[in-house]
DNA sequence: CCAATAAGAGATGAATCCTTCTCTTACGAG
DNA sequence: CTCGTAAGAGAAGGATTCATCTCTTATTGG
């Protein structure tokens, strides 16, 4: 009697099953929302994002999506954060700062896609509303970590490779810029001869002419 | 009775003055219709023009669009093109490669403009349809006119600053690659001291280790 | 002066998408 | 076991906008 009212509640208990659960919630349920939200803006872009393109890819619904965030603006702005917060960009250390800047501008490829996803929201009215500039968004999304090429400058200083005093800061942060703008401009990975080519004849040169005596 | 027979038709002639015509046509027209969808693109963006807001801006009804162009699309690669087409840049001539770099990097106000609406518009959707890139669509846009550049550094390159033989073309590229990351990164004009640190503490070091023996 | 053409104005259909709402049911706290 | 909460599924309202279509009328070539 007993088995016959549990076997009919939970069918799969009497198959000696653990309990499967179906439906996700809290926390779990909110990262998958997001996650799908990250994914639809990668794949599809903002402007092609919708509602239930997010919902569909969660595998639920849209009411699940608005009782979270009021909008699409403020569901996709928690997407980018989320992506920010969970994808940490580890830092190479080859021993010398050419070795380490070109492990970094070659590796960046998670970052480009992040990256070329955020401008392309920002594009696409999503920060219309809020006033931001693409730049502001990033500085907000690496706010608290300290940035990348802090540790890498700091120890190439320590090295006695550069002088952070002396060095123009324009010279820094040229290699990057310059990725971010080959990324925004060819939506493709950047090939490893530009690479070197910025690193080797546009950025250690400059680095030499400012050596620590 | 022959004057009373034109007054009746055309009474403006009457009245001595010439005769005005209210309706523009042929090529009158599309300049005022391309030039209305290029503001409507700088003011509002790609996202959101619309076919109305065009025909309102150029004051004429949807259909005057329609009848030339079949979709937005091609009405907003038109009106890209038509800019491309009827705002050459002029080019500076100093008399040192030097004075012309600061020309040209800081009077780009225009072409900073021109350049974040178009790079906006192909973040926005445009050109997901087409598979163009950013990149590939300021190339069309550059394709036929010589590159500003060129002239400058063919300038350069007689009076002896240059060696157009022997210096890496990512040197040359770099100052106005790194124009085009900031103004996407700041929608705004680049300040003054950023121009002359990209000349004096990237740009003309990096030429004089390179200068002609 | 006439007739063909296209401008100007705007209505309309169709599609998309944000947002709200309803209803059923799984889950978990007590 | 019971009950409140929220998940899951999807319908529906409302707004926007692309694209088509109709109708009137100015313009121009012949």
């Amino acid at each position: 009697m007993q088995a016959s009212l549990i076997s009919r509640r939970y069918p799969a208990a009497m198959a000696q099953q653990a309990h499967v659960r179906q439906r996700r919630r809290g926390e779990e349920l909110e990262a998958a929302l997001l996650e799908a939200a990250w994914q639809e803006l990668v794949e599809v872009g903002f402007a092609r994002l919708t509602m239930e393109s997010v919902a569909a890819r969660a595998k639920t619904g849209v009411a699940v999506l608005y009782r979270r965030w009021p909008n699409k603006n403020d569901l996709v702005l928690a997407a980018i954060r989320y992506y920010g917060e969970t994808r940490p960009v580890e830092i190479p250390d080859t021993g010398s700062l050419r070795g380490d800047m070109i492990a970094l501008l070659g590796n960046a490829t998670n970052a480009r896609i992040g990256f070329v996803t955020i401008i392309g929201a920002a594009f696409s009215g999503l920060l219309a509303d809020t006033d931001l500039t693409p730049g502001q968004v990033r500085e907000q999304i690496l706010a608290d970590r300290p940035l990348w090429t802090d540790q890498i400058f700091a120890r190439a200083h320590e090295r006695g490779e550069i002088d952070l005093e002396r060095i123009p800061p324009v010279i820094l942060t040229m290699p990057f810029d310059l990725m971010r703008h080959d990324m925004l401009m060819t939506y493709q990975s950047i090939p490893a001869e530009r690479v070197l080519a910025i690193v080797d004849e546009l950025f250690m040169p400059l680095v030499a002419a400012h050596r620590p005596k």
